[in-house]
DNA sequence: TCGATTATTCGACATATATCGAAGTATACC
DNA sequence: GGTATACTTCGATATATGTCGAATAATCGA
């Protein structure tokens, strides 16, 4: 129980952690814009790009952009699925509404006095998927 | 412009690295629940609480908490205000409420395709108030 | 099979972060 | 003034992070 509550502070603080470095936020909103529907994309399927594609215009080396790109994926945001010689990235759309239901709890004035609730929104569980 | 959309991008990653660390978030955490409405709580006035308490329970000698503190003082998500002896903790709201503006803009499943509004809310300007 | 394209892994390195304890500052109370 | 309480600042230190380039792996096309 508060066990389980602690994991899933680790869980949101290993998501903002994420988010934390600029290029890692650049390529994730990148990620979330350039093929979101009415955009057009080089991959049709709505909220996904290549490896390659997210790292272009950050000026680093390749080895980095991979390296930002499974920082994201370990703490669950994206998901990533070969296609071919490219690695698709598409965001993981649960995770982002939990990280985003944490923080609407309060911020917008909704329902405080709820962390009980809040908190357990269950992040995507670390052990499958990846 | 751009320029700014960078600042945008930087102080986003900003107060997402403040709550990047477990001990943070909790601090964080604990200071919106501890005072929300409803609670019985050492500080009267909701959302407020001072140093010493809301680094209580987490293991870690003052100074950390102290560093810990100003971190999340810095990237603007709470404001501090001296009350005799101690210091007042509080978050702060508007900054709370773009960072899940941010993230519900996607997330939620609210439209999408608005990067040039979602990320040009302003994020507190780091030069004043602090 | 060979070369091109795309992405990952590895080792190195500089910088940033988390943490502590000791010393310093600010305020309150006697 | 002197002492207690609450917090911050400083210096040290161990660990984590961001970055690169070189080497490796996977896939496609000729």
């Amino acid at each position: 129980m508060s066990n389980n509550r602690n994991k899933e502070v680790e869980n949101l603080a290993a998501c903002f952690k994420a988010l934390s470095n600029p290029h890692r936020l650049r390529i994730f909103i990148k990620l979330i814009t350039c093929c979101s529907p009415g955009t057009s994309c080089p991959v049709k399927d709505g909220m996904s790009a290549c490896v390659g594609e997210l790292g272009k215009d950050l000026g680093l080396a390749a080895s980095t952009i991979s390296h930002h790109i499974k920082e994201l994926h370990t703490a669950g945001l994206l998901r990533m699925e070969r296609s071919g010689q490219r690695i698709e990235c598409r965001v993981d759309v649960d995770a982002l509404r939990k990280l985003s239901g944490f923080l609407a709890g309060w911020g917008i004035g909704i329902s405080p006095a709820t962390l009980d609730h809040a908190t357990s929104i269950e992040l995507k569980d670390q052990t499958n998927g990846r």
